[in-house]
DNA sequence: TTGAAAATGAAAACCAGTTTCAGTTACGAG
DNA sequence: CTCGTAACTGAAACTGGTTTTCATTTTCAA
C-alpha cells in the first residue's frame, strides 16, 4: 500500500485510516469494473482473511458520503460501486449502456461530440428553471447490445 | 372499474384480467406520484382487504414485462413504479430531479432545448459507435432542491 | 504513552422481493 | 351455458443484500 494520496481527505473528516480501509480503497482503485460489496469482500478476504463483510459495507458508505465513490443500481438487486474522478484521475466520468438481455453494462466516456457541452447547458437550464442545484447525474440507456442483436429473441419484454 | 381501455393488451399476451389486477391498474392510473409496491398494497387493501402483497409484486412484474410501467430506483432501497405513456396518454415521458437532502423527486417533462438535443444525438451516436439499440433511458439529476437550499446545511455529503 | 473516540467482526436482525403450494378463478372450446 | 384447464391467488416460508448490535480492538492526537 504505497499510494496514500487520498487518505488526507479521509482524516480531515475525522475518519481513521485503517488497514481494512486501505485494502478496500486499493481494490477499488485497481478495479476497472463496477464492483458489488460481495465482490470486494472476496477480493479483500484473499488479502486479509479476517475482514468482515460488514466492514466492506461501512467503508463503502463512508466513501459514498465523502463523495469518493459512485453507487449504481443496474436492476440486479444489489448495488455496484466505483471510485469516481474526484479520487482517481484515470477514472473519467462516464455514462452507462445496460443490455436488457444479457445484463452487461458498457461504460462509455467517449461522448459524442457536444454531449458534454449539452449536459452543461442542460444543468444550467435546470438550475434556472427549477432552482435545483445539480451535484451529480446518472444517465443510463437501456437496450440491446450488439452481440445480443445477433442472437434469437427469447421471451420477455425485449 | 369502468375504463377497460388497456385490458386487451393484457389478454392478448395470455394474461387474465382479474379483479386484483383491475384494482392495481386503477391505483396506478390515478396516482400522480411514483408508488412503491407497499404503498400500492395499502391502497389496494382498503378496496379489497384480502389482497396479498405477493399479487402486487406479480402484477407489477407483469406490467413491467408488458412495458406498461416504468420501474425506478431512487436510492431508497426499494423500487417505485408508474404507468408510462404507452398506457396513459396523460403521462408524458419525463426525467427526474432527486433531492439529496429531503429525498423529494421532481418529475419534469418540459425539457430545456439542449436536453432534447442531447438525447437525440447521444442515442444515434451510441447506435453508430457501439451498435447498441437503445429502447429506453433514465436520466436523473441529483442535487439540492429549491426549498432545501433555503435551509441550513446539516452534516453529510451535501 | 495513553485514553477516548472510532472501527472492527460475528451474529442477529431487517426487509424488499421471490418461491412454494394448495386452493380458486378466468375464460375459451365445445 | 357448462366444463376443463391453465392461469391466478394468498399465506407462509424463504432468499439474499444490507444494517444493527455489541463486546473487543485499534487509531491517533494530546
Ligand atoms: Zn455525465
Ligand atoms: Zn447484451
Ligand atoms: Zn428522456
Ligand atoms: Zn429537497
Amino acid at each position: 500500500m504505497k499510494t496514500s494520496f487520498s487518505y488526507e481527505g479521509i482524516k480531515k473528516k475525522g475518519y481513521k485510516v485503517t488497514r481494512q480501509r486501505e485494502i478496500i480503497l486499493d481494490i477499488l482503485r485497481k478495479a476497472n469494473v463496477h464492483l458489488s460489496a460481495d465482490e470486494i469482500y472476496i477480493k479483500a478476504k484473499s488479502r486479509s482473511p479476517g475482514i468482515g463483510l460488514t466492514t466492506i459495507y461501512r467503508t463503502l458508505e463512508m466513501l459514498y458520503n465523502l463523495g469518493y465513490v459512485n453507487k449504481y443500481d443496474f436492476g440486479e438487486g444489489r448495488a455496484r460501486y466505483e471510485l469516481n474522478d474526484t479520487m482517481v484521475e484515470t477514472c473519467k466520468h462516464h455514462h452507462h449502456l445496460v443490455c436488457l438481455r444479457c445484463n452487461r453494462v458498457i461504460d462509455y466516456t467517449d461522448f459524442v461530440p457536444q454531449e458534454t457541452e449539452l449536459i452543461t447547458k442542460t444543468i444550467s437550464g435546470i438550475s434556472r428553471k427549477y432552482g435545483f442545484k445539480v451535484q451529480t447525474h446518472i444517465i443510463q440507456f437501456y437496450g440491446i447490445c450488439k452481440e445480443c442483436q445477433k442472437r434469437k429473441n427469447k421471451n420477455g419484454r425485449l
